[in-house]
DNA sequence: CGTGTAAGGAATTCTGACACG
DNA sequence: CGTGTAAGGAATTCTGACACG
């Protein structure tokens, strides 16, 4: 559906680093806490994409606002799940209409 | 303008090179050959572009087809002179029907 | 000309731990 | 809990060169 360059890790995190202004201890913190999910190089180097990026950014946001960890991620199942119902109810008032028509 | 995620210099030439599947040799050989021009990390490390990415592909393509480097490079700067002469062409019609309108 | 490779070194990244608060 | 740091090692990248064709 959505793939695009957005989603595709590529990014070492010393560009990663950069790109946020985040410390490198800090973004490797940060996927400890499951916040975001690098995938690796045989090697075994960090690779993220810029969608990780933009979503660390956010991370540091809501940590600056004294959000802890466990919130963060708390709040982002939340919205997931807003999400999902909100697709659901969606999809079901789409499949109504298409029985009324016929 | 169009400036996006796709311009970014962000990919070592590790991951390029599993990208694009060339070898890093050939990678940097192109850059010498003026065929690429990725940026540096303070200390020295190569970073490309998605777009830098999409550039490489084409260029191995028409290795393959034998074209030599040099003759990429000098079909790349007509392609770019065909497209100014184009966008000249485009601003100065523009122009004359806004003239026109007032 | 285009590309592989071995060579030596430097930059980058990794993990586990200690520290502080 | 969140983050800095020194430590030791491994993975990644860099350059210049020789080789072959």
């Amino acid at each position: 559906m959505s793939s695009s360059y957005k989603d595709k890790k590529v990014i070492t995190i010393g560009v990663v680093s950069e790109l946020t202004g985040l410390s490198e201890r800090k973004i490797r913190y940060y996927e400890e806490r499951k916040l975001v999910y690098p995938e690796r190089t045989k090697g075994g180097t960090r690779k993220y994409s810029f969608l990780d990026v933009e979503r660390l950014v956010d991370i540091a946001n809501k940590m600056e606002d004294g959000m802890q960890t466990f919130e963060i991620r708390r709040m982002e199942q939340k919205q997931l799940k807003k999400k999902e119902v909100r697709e659901r109810m969606l999809r079901g008032q789409l499949n109504a209409a298409f029985k009324m028509r016929k």
